[in-house]
RNA sequence: GUGGGUGUAGCUCAGUUGGUUAGAGUGCCUGGUUGUGGCCCAGGAGGUGGGGGGUUCAAGUCCCCUCAUUCACCCCA
């Protein structure tokens, strides 16, 4: 028969990474549960019009990126590419607005897109996603910034780069586009064949073109900054300061724009060395608009997503950061101490201590061995002289010394294997 | 969607200008003690050379097609 494999751009997660999966999320949400922030999991498969109307229609992902097909129902589905407008939709559906006028949700799961995998991009990749909503205030985007900041060295990431960006608001930001794409139709022959597309779709992108004579003209082009309206200038003014309260330290990019119509004012972007291409591991920025867009009330909200894929490959392994627990072998020699083991086996495991055992019956060198490749601390050693006796040989895998140990008592071998707890008072 | 690289054992990879039974390390199994792991030693299993076609007396090696993968562009997290 021939071999099913695994989808292009899906794979698979082997059990030798997901602890360092498990690790980071772990520490990530610890992270969000001081900061108040909750989670919420929205489903994967959404109308194909939440993402025409949130991420905006002449965006890359929803023109040529997104898995979108005709459902049985004859309606039209997507799997979503990103999560912001699926939090959106929910908030807005169960009307949480209403029961506080301010949320912090986070989100964690699997994203689509259709695009070609290359090292840090899959079609199936995972984001962290934090949205803060119903807050305008300034401070709140400096707090956003400066968890993320330090969720990302927390999780053992260095060098990290904050860039951030004003994008205007609705009303200033039209006028700045037409500058600049006034500015450029002049140069349009010395564009980049890419960017000369752009400057019809979307202008506001070329300030992205890694191409060296499009930085060159654009070097030269209108600053947003400078255009920005007055509140969208005091808004950044605020943000700057607070940032500096927190001592968060960043640099201004005018060039960064965002990939997503919804972005207003507050745009960020944290990058890397180690990622290749793909260097940004997280981006975001305030959307006050968005809520609206989906059929809300005017609640403006700023968030960002995490790479989870591109976090977890830039993190360095644990190395013995994963505790080991107690744990024992039980090595048995003889069909009746392989019985007698499978059930003492059982036992342990009911009273929370992590057993195996092997069921071949090999030579107990054999035995020994997989106990060893297993890393377990202890060997229990049953063998047809032990069931006789009742008392089986108790191995310290660790310093080689042994010791009896009365089979039939499993409550002793027990309290020997147990972890005493731990209190932790968390406040209610 | 565009361009380049790479597909040989479970894994990481060698393999000279085409040449006879395709190798190493690691992992796996067994043995070196009547029933004691790690280190060491010995042996063993494991390969349709990604797939298909072609050139040739002869192809893992050269050519074409195809698939997969990877890096970059694009785009984004």
């Amino acid at each position: 028969m021939a071999k099913i494999t695994s989808v292009r751009g899906f794979r698979d997660i082997l059990p030798d990474e997901t602890p360092k999966w498990q690790r980071v999320e772990e520490k990530i949400r610890e992270i969000f549960f001081n900061f108040g922030i909750q989670e919420i999991r929205t489903p994967v498969l959404e109308k194909t019009e939440l993402f025409k109307r949130g991420i905006g229609e002449a965006t890359d992902i929803v023109e040529k990126e997104m898995y979108t097909f005709l459902d049985r129902g004859n309606e039209y589905l997507t799997m979503r590419p990103e999560a912001t407008a699926s939090v959106i939709r929910a908030y807005i559906e169960h009307h949480i607005y209403e029961k506080d006028p301010v949320a912090k949700l986070f989100t964690i799961g699997p994203m689509f897109r259709r695009e070609r995998p290359q090292k840090g991009r899959f079609r199936q990749f995972h984001q962290i996603n934090v949205e803060f909503l119903g807050q305008e205030d300034p401070r709140i985007d400096a707090e956003l910034m400066s968890m993320l900041m330090y969720l990302l060295s927390e999780v053992g990431l260095a060098k990290l780069k904050l860039e951030i960006n004003s994008l205007g608001c609705d009303k200033c930001r039209p006028a700045f586009r037409e500058k600049v794409t006034g500015f450029l139709k002049n140069r349009e022959e010395d564009l980049c064949e890419d960017c000369r597309r752009r400057l019809v779709t979307n202008p506001l992108r070329i300030f992205d073109c890694k191409n060296e004579s499009c930085q060159e003209i654009i070097s030269g082009a209108p600053v947003i900054l400078d255009f920005i309206c007055v509140e969208c200038k005091q808004h950044f003014e605020k943000v700057k300061e607070h940032l500096g309260i927190l001592h968060i330290p960043f640099i201004i990019n005018t060039k960064m724009v965002r990939g997503l119509d919804y972005y207003t004012r507050t745009a960020f972007e944290i990058t890397t060395q180690s990622l290749g291409a793909q260097n940004a591991v997280t981006g975001g920025g305030r959307y006050d608009g968005l809520v609206q867009m989906l059929g809300g009330p005017n609640i403006s909200g700023i968030g960002f997503a995490i790479g989870f894929d591109r976090l977890i490959s830039m993190i360095p392994d644990a190395d013995g950061q994963d505790a080991k627990r107690p744990n024992i072998f039980i090595a048995a020699l003889g069909d009746k101490a392989q019985s007698f083991a499978f059930s003492l086996c059982n036992t342990l495991r009911l009273a929370g201590i992590r057993a195996e055992m092997d069921f071949s019956n090999r030579s107990l060198k054999s035995q020994m061995k997989r106990s060893n490749k297993l890393n377990c601390s202890h060997t229990l050693i049953i063998g047809e002289k032990e069931m006789e006796k009742g008392a089986a040989q108790l191995r310290n895998m660790g310093d080689g010394t042994q010791e009896s140990v009365d089979i039939n008592d499993s409550d002793s071998i027990v309290e020997q294997f147990t972890v005493k707890p731990v209190t932790v008072n968390r406040e209610p």
